[in-house]
DNA sequence: ACAAAAGTGTTAAGGCTACACCCATGG
DNA sequence: CCATGGGTGTAGCCTTAACACTTTTGT
């Protein structure tokens, strides 16, 4: 015997929840559909599972395939079966989130495919199950980056504090007091402070931090409590 | 169009981790595999997902066909999918971890499975990437019992604090001060006081505690601090 | 000199760890 | 009466939230 006989086969697909952060709002990456059925309308950057590629290889190459990037941050967030998600033909997606800063690579999208950014505050309706797949990738993200160093994935390499509170106030929906927020991030040991400053936003200008490497690899999957205590929601 | 041409469809499997507390220690649920290849091998209880049922559905029936129940608390755990990792066919593996209380329902596991329970602290080898699955369980209800009261599925609807301790100590391998212990787990609001005391493990008896379920329910999905600072590895 | 954002310090409260003794009971 | 496990209290430390003023510099 080399086949499990009398078992159905299914399509098995990828679908990627690209976040990005402009340095002002957290944004995610959606394409046209350019297939039927929905052709046409919003939807996340997928595919189907190729034969001879591991879920993280497809999900990779996905990725790859419409920004240009590689060595993005990226997760498995949920596998998700309904026997009807897809009307066409029964699809189970396993869903993977990556984060990237958008800065930074805004400009390398594949034109092969109609993609945009749009405010996580505001994007249009997307079909099949995909809206639930950007809230579960959503709720994880604040889940996770409540404990983890995470959102640091969404900077670019030198940024300051300032920027940084302002990510987090977005993926919270909250503000938080800055010197509160201030003795936070620095207790974590995972910024080194630069000696220039940035001087887009103010006259005074803010310090550059730099993320340091090795206490961000070592203290990852440690638990931090990462943000203190909101405010307000904004 | 009706159908996606050109794509390959693979065989989607649901594995389930099954655990267990007998009031004592851990245990894991395994099977010996009924067919080739690896048959009469230990293996994770799973099965292929059927036409018509969700990822959910398949992985609920799969825990009932073995052990005869159901609503039990189950959640996806991860979603294993490398080419190989199946010999026979490519199968991709969506994973359920699933924490029932072991001592009300050791006898119902159904005669049509080789099935056993197995102390968590030494298995057998099992086949395929199962172990790896184990682990990846094993690492999850770590860290989710950290956070949130999950542990309380795995025990029966009356327990004293000293048994609750005890499967903390059996899941984080570690001891922890009874007193603080204590305090911390009264502090979480969860616990109702019982009259009735426990007599098998003391003289003295240990007060039984019930769940509080609605305060549960309320306070499931914060972040908690389930347990104090663990003094020793045991 | 003033506007606009960056940066910093203190206090009071609550939560945490570490630690040692009394209680209830059956034999 | 004693052995066994169950149950509790406290002091010192650390972390946290709440809160307001000074600094820098371009215009």
């Amino acid at each position: 015997m080399n086949r499990y006989s009398k078992q159905t086969r299914l399509l098995v697909a990828i679908d990627c929840i690209i976040f990005g952060f402009d340095g002002n709002e957290m944004k995610i990456l959606l394409v046209q559909r350019g297939m039927v059925p929905e052709k046409g309308k919003w939807s996340l950057m997928g595919g189907f599972v190729q034969p001879d590629e591991s879920l993280e290889e497809a999900a990779a190459r996905t990725l790859n395939e419409l920004t240009g990037l590689g060595n993005v941050y990226m997760e498995q967030l949920h596998t998700f079966g309904m026997p009807e998600r897809d009307p066409i033909e029964r699809t189970v997606s396993v869903t993977y989130f990556a984060l990237l800063d958008l800065a930074k690579y805004k400009v390398q999208l594949s034109s092969e495919f109609q993609a945009e950014w749009f405010p996580l505050k505001k994007f249009p309706r997307l079909i099949f199950d995909h809206s639930e797949m950007v809230q579960a990738a959503r709720d994880r993200l604040k889940y996770k980056a409540s404990l983890h160093p995470i959102l640091f994935e969404l900077l670019p390499e030198k940024f300051t504090i300032p920027q940084l509170q302002s990510l987090f106030e977005d993926v919270y929906q909250a503000s938080f007091d800055k010197r509160n927020f201030n003795r936070k991030i620095i207790s974590t040991g995972l910024l080194i402070k630069q000696s220039e400053k940035d001087r887009i936003n103010s006259r005074k200008g803010a310090f550059f931090f730099k993320l340091d490497k090795k206490t961000y690899r070592e203290n990852f999957h440690s638990i931090l409590r990462m943000i203190p205590n909101p405010n307000d929601s904004i």
